[in-house]
DNA sequence: GTAGGGTTAG
């Protein structure tokens, strides 16, 4: 019944979209009571009943409330005896002032007044410490503390894990067992989230499992807490399986137990999963509706499949439920939209809000970027400086991803370098990947691999991975084997460098090289990725997978791409075979990328839509040479306007040209 | 006295 609410409100966002003032169905939500309790202090009606002692205990109290922290340090030093109440309001606020050094003042204060074995002062100050990065005091409190309750276990369990060090937290956890203590609650959300605080190894999810045994035999199963936690866990660890067994068994499933899930198919490439289990959210549940956390995941995974018409009803939910004043919320549909190729609905969108953070303007500038308007990207990037607002080191990746895209080299080494100068920042392996990119794709690979000689960081993947792609563009063998030859050390199990490198030597003819790098792929028991391609006709999603032969369920599309392509021969079309990795004859090379999955989604949108209307297509890995060719000639052959978004960017086809300007 | 899910990139 609600999900045909909210089709019913896709109406309204229609009509939304195409006013420019802002309009919200629901008023704005009032802002956060302040947690500072901002209680007058009065010492007129406590001195009557009180001594003078406890009056000055109050009085710091109250200071601490007030934030005067300065004032209140002062009163301190002159009390001879303050109390468990003042210290914790102390620290509380040495907190919220984020003051390290006054933090030491109160620390050796409370210590040389006895209160240092003190377990629930021990507590604060270790979740004080945490909140002031300062780690080493965190370790430092609990070893000192002889009295180690729960609550500082899981102080320190919780700083440690906030910290990254999933670790270490593992290992105390072991020690705590020991010692007899039992988990609580909070013990288990803590560990579980330290299995995935570092990296993802097996042996930290098998640790991540053995806790889940401890759960269930302590019968924490039935905590929502723990248990989301878990889903959460399991999600992190690409256990989708593990997930929804975990999620579909839980008695009682909240809003957050729902948008755990959700996020654990958009995050592991599920996108289809994510959104139908968004569907039955609404069509199940009577009391969970979704929120702002909710809705940006399942945006993320409309934005991925380029479900525009899915992405529309969402966007008129938000309005409905009032959501579109969080922020995130609206740097993911500013998203959504331009990846389902509608730019400038994203570009309204944006226009709209009141206030932006770095990530609503990170949004806008890649989203200018993945459609090829590097100079645009640029003037957005130097607005948002304008106007005051500091860019992130993703920032500079969105807009030297931006130049990338559109060969922009000599803008992009200029935001290279102001990046360090102007801006202090120091270049993250991200940056040195964007780099190489830009570089090797405008063909200046001796001065990418400089790059990389010359980097103060180790190259990562990422940038040899980088390097390697544009010796695939540019053919150059040699590049191509220094580049493979350590990402086959840092990766051995990524099939898609062996198939650049085969596809490297194949463009070079060498077929006995190509014949090595497949055997090697085989030998590691990888395989080649298949290509697959979505489209999205009257709100339902088709996939298409690449097909080496002729076969039945996609007989009448291939039957038309074989009348296609030989009319449009007749037109200058030449079929791009050098992407087939087999030593086969031209014509048996042709009927291979005639059965690309991208072509399939072509045939089937030219049958499936109306005329006028575009056909929207998304893809799995970057296009081909051939099916961009053919693309371009369709477009103009058909009079039809074709988007494709592939793995790296989009590709917009009218009339024989596409926006990328050949630049692939 | 402590707790669970989501923002932007390539």
């Amino acid at each position: 019944m609600r999900y045909k609410e909210i089709i019913m409100a896709c109406f309204n966002v229609i009509s939304h979209l195409n006013s420019h003032s802002p309009h919200r169905l629901l008023p704005p939500k009032p802002k956060p009571a302040r947690l500072i309790c901002s209680l007058a202090l009065n010492p007129s009606s406590t001195t009557t009943t009180t001594t003078a002692n406890s009056n000055n205990n109050n009085r710091i109290q109250s200071l601490c409330k007030q934030g005067n922290l300065n004032q209140a340090l002062q009163l301190l030093s002159a009390e001879p005896n303050p109390t468990q109440l003042t210290y914790e309001l102390l620290l509380l606020s040495c907190t919220r002032q984020h003051s390290l050094s006054d933090a030491y003042t109160v620390h050796s204060h409370l210590s040389d007044n006895g209160f240092d074995q003190d377990p629930f002062l021990a507590t604060k100050l270790i979740n004080m410490y945490s909140e002031l990065d300062s780690i080493d005091h965190v370790r430092q409190v609990f070893d000192k503390t002889r009295d180690r309750t729960i609550y500082v276990w899981n102080a320190l369990f919780r700083s440690l894990t906030l910290a990254g060090h999933g670790e270490e937290v593992l290992d105390l956890y072991r020690r705590m067992n020991r010692t007899g203590i039992s988990s609580d609650r909070f013990t288990y959300t803590y560990v579980l989230k330290a299995c995935v605080a570092s990296n993802c190894s097996s042996t930290l999810l098998n640790r991540g499992k053995e806790i889940h045994a401890h759960i269930l035999r302590h019968g924490y199963d039935a905590s929502v807490y723990v248990m989301t936690t878990l889903v959460d866990m399991y999600a992190r660890f690409g256990c989708v399986t593990y997930a929804s067994v975990v999620f579909e068994e839980m008695a009682v499933k909240n809003v957050v137990s729902w948008s755990a899930m959700i996020a654990c198919y958009a995050r592991n490439e599920m996108p289809f999963e994510a959104v139908e289990l968004f569907r039955e959210m609404m069509l199940q549940t009577c009391d969970t509706y979704p929120n702002s956390v909710t809705m940006v995941s399942v945006l993320q995974a409309c934005a991925a499949l380029a479900a525009l018409e899915q992405g529309k009803l969402l966007h008129a939910y938000i309005l409905r439920k009032g959501l579109d004043s969080i922020l995130p919320v609206i740097s993911a549909l500013v998203v959504m939209y331009a990846k389902c190729g509608k730019l400038e609905l994203g570009q309204r969108v944006f226009d709209q809000m009141d206030k932006r953070d770095v990530v609503s303007w990170n949004s806008l500038i890649s989203s200018y970027g993945v459609h090829g308007y590097g100079e645009k990207a640029i003037q957005i990037f130097e607005e948002m400086i304008n106007q005051g607002v500091s860019p992130s080191p993703i920032s500079l990746i969105s807009v030297l991803g931006a130049c990338s895209h559109a060969g922009l080299v000599e803008e992009g080494k200029r935001l290279f370098k102001s990046m360090q100068r102007d801006h202090k920042m120091r270049p993250g392996v991200e940056h040195y990947a964007c780099m190489v990119d830009l570089l090797g794709r405008a063909n200046r690979l001796d001065e990418a691999a400089k790059i990389i000689e010359d980097m103060r960081i180790e190259p990562g993947p990422r940038v040899w991975g980088s390097l390697l792609g544009s010796c695939r563009i540019h053919c150059n063998v040699e590049l191509a084997e220094r580049a493979s030859k350590r990402l086959f050390e840092l990766e051995p199990s990524n099939a898609g460098n062996y198939v650049l490198l085969a596809d490297v030597y194949a463009e070079a003819n060498m077929w006995d090289e190509v014949k090595r790098v497949k055997k090697l792929l085989e030998a590691r028991g990888l395989q080649k990725i298949p290509g697959r391609s979505w489209i999205e006709v009257k709100r339902k999603m088709h996939s298409f997978v690449s097909v080496d032969e002729f076969n039945q369920p996609f007989e009448e599309l291939q039957a038309l791409l074989i009348e296609l392509c030989s009319e449009m021969k007749e037109k200058g079309y030449m079929p791009q075979t050098k992407v087939v990795l087999y030593d086969l004859d031209d014509k048996e090379k042709e009927r291979i990328v005639l059965g690309h999955s991208e072509k399939l989604a072509v045939a089937f949108g030219l049958i499936n839509t109306s005329k006028g209307e575009t056909i929207r297509i998304t893809k799995n890995l970057r296009l081909c040479e051939d099916c961009h060719s053919f693309t371009k000639f369709i477009s103009k052959f058909a009079n039809k306007e074709i988007l494709v978004r592939d793995v790296n960017r989009f590709h917009h086809f009218r009339n024989g040209v596409c926006s990328c300007g050949d630049y692939l």
